[in-house]
DNA sequence: AAATTAAGTCAATATAGCTGACATAAATTC
DNA sequence: GAATTTATGTCAGCTATATTGACTTAATTT
């Protein structure tokens, strides 16, 4: 005997029609999300740049003077992550820091003007995509998009994307009935 | 002179209200996938396997008996990255190999009972987020959701969405008036 | 018989993340 | 004022996921 390794027996059948499981809309948001990232990345790879560069570069502008806590904060990442990526965006001037006003220890993160020219640029397709996407889709109530998107969310998060500018348009649904 | 990086100058302005760009969907979608995948990353990390041992367990058990090149071209990966993955997968007894009935050059992927209760077990927490969130949000139309997401997704990719089991009932919007 | 195709493998490389440990300076607490 | 905590930075090493390029084997097609 070599290994008891279970039953090998091949399954034919594929996964069979049942409530519990959303394979349909599974399979949407990792093919639409595979996409959507992929318009940035091509431009990215240009400055020798990835994925990780991009979402702190996003974050720095859209919350100019946020110190490096909030960013880690932000993105989950870890500090030691981080530090590489924003050391490669401050050397390319597309950020830059300053001493934080009340608390020195802080360093303020904010986009240079290449910084947000980059920013803008990778923004643009992406709003492109999901624009044209609106619009193929016939979607009259956007804001159905943006309940449903923010209600994927873990709840603990939903405040900070309340915080950043121009979403808290968007409320959590005070239940309208 | 140190060096000619441009302009060093903090931007302390956030970016304007601006009609094209969709910041708002573009961080949703950022948040929304984070969160949505981590619900099996915490599973998976139990077996040692990542996000790519789930995407490959998940097309074998949608597509029972596909090949290994199907399988590249669903994923978009190079032969020699699914290797390793694989490789696991067939080790640890999720995944059968058979050789292909018509061309024996084929190797056709089977999950195994194991396999099969895996895909199941890492589509459980995603079903779920994505069930409470179509929920919260009030989602009375959830085809609005099916078509946006299906929008995103590049046009010439559509039909492999489409050939997958119990998705060939969202069309394209075939223009409805 | 020759060319092509499907799959597998070897080696080297890149990116993005991780943990743990430690250093420095500034702020806070005792 | 001394001790502790906090914010940031940095070193070293590790892991997972992907890449490119080169090559092999076996089977099919031309």
């Amino acid at each position: 005997m070599t290994k008891p390794i279970a039953d090998r027996k091949p399954i034919r059948e594929t996964l069979a029609r049942d409530d519990r499981f959303d394979f349909t809309l599974i399979e949407l948001l990792f093919f639409a999300y595979r996409d959507f990232t992929s318009d940035p990345d091509d431009i990215l790879s240009g400055y020798g740049f990835g994925r990780a560069h991009h979402r702190v570069l996003h974050f720095v502008n859209r919350m100019p003077g946020l110190t490096v806590a909030e960013l880690l904060d932000v993105l989950k990442i870890t500090k030691q992550s981080l530090a590489r990526v924003l050391k490669q965006l401050i050397d390319t001037g597309h950020v830059t820091q300053l001493q934080g006003p009340r608390d020195r220890r802080q360093r303020e993160l904010y986009p240079t003007e290449r910084g947000r020219a980059l920013a803008l640029a990778l923004a643009a397709p992406q709003s492109r995509r999901i624009r044209a996407a609106l619009e193929e889709a016939g979607i009259s109530d956007r804001s159905a998009i943006e309940r449903f998107l923010k209600a994927m969310v873990n709840p603990e998060l939903r405040a900070q994307i309340d915080n950043l500018p121009g979403n808290d348009n968007v409320p959590d649904r005070e239940d309208p009935d």
